[in-house]
DNA sequence: TAAAGCGCTTTCCCGTGGGAAACTAATAAT
DNA sequence: ATTATTAGTTTCCCACGGGAAAGCGCTTTA
């Protein structure tokens, strides 16, 4: 079997940057990430708020989720000791890093709905 | 209560703008999608070889997530009738358009693994 | 005649993602 | 006294994603 084009070898780069991939794939994925952070997109906002604008979203969903983007740097949690305690979360200017990647899967799936419709 | 920034609506725009980042998400998403389509990047193949390079993915998988692929118009399925059918896969021109998304993730998920490490 | 290779499909099974609802603690309003 | 509000946590439950393995139809090789 001469020329088989298998047994490939990938790259040290190749597999950082697939890794590098599935990890932004891991953080976005779920079904509620991109509402959360495309919410706090239109500035801070606390929680009970968040969770009427984010339609559908539980109380245990939207404390998971939040904590996850808080681990990662993407949003900022800040308590305020009033008489029922109110918690705003904000994205942090690292958070607001992912708009690119955000901006171009709106352009994409704009286009592909587009191309999967006209068939 | 005066001003409480709620009961937001949404305009059309930004719930077509959520839509489509979603079914990007929902194209992408699952353990398997990215591994593919990164692997077809380096060009065809055939069936085996991809199960071979895409590393613990059963055949099961693999088929249904192509097929899910072709479907939408990305990957190009070719059947060759030779003794042993075989069948080639390729990304489409279409398929090449994720690129730009797969580079901002790609970027993004680097500097996000370092500045996570760096803590 | 058996085995091996290709491209799947089918069956069975299990772990996790995620939903509904109840509950907590503290205070203000009725 | 009771209800409401905020921000969660806890419990229970189910559907679905995905893995392992076997089967299938066909043909070449041993």
């Amino acid at each position: 079997m001469p020329n088989k084009n298998e047994g490939v070898i990938l790259s040290d780069g190749c597999r950082r940057r697939l890794q590098s991939i599935q990890d932004t794939m891991d953080l976005l994925a779920g079904k509620w990430k991109i509402r959360i952070i495309g919410t706090l997109g239109f500035g801070p906002n606390y929680f009970m708020s968040l969770q009427r604008q984010v339609e559908g979203i539980g109380s245990k969903m939207l404390s998971k989720e939040l904590q996850e983007l808080e681990v990662n740097g993407l949003v900022k949690r800040m308590v305020y000791d009033t008489k029922p305690v109110t918690v705003k979360y904000e994205l942090t200017p690292y958070g607001n890093t992912i708009a690119p990647i955000i901006d171009e899967m709106a352009k994409w799936g704009e286009i592909h709905r587009a191309k999967i419709l006209q068939e």
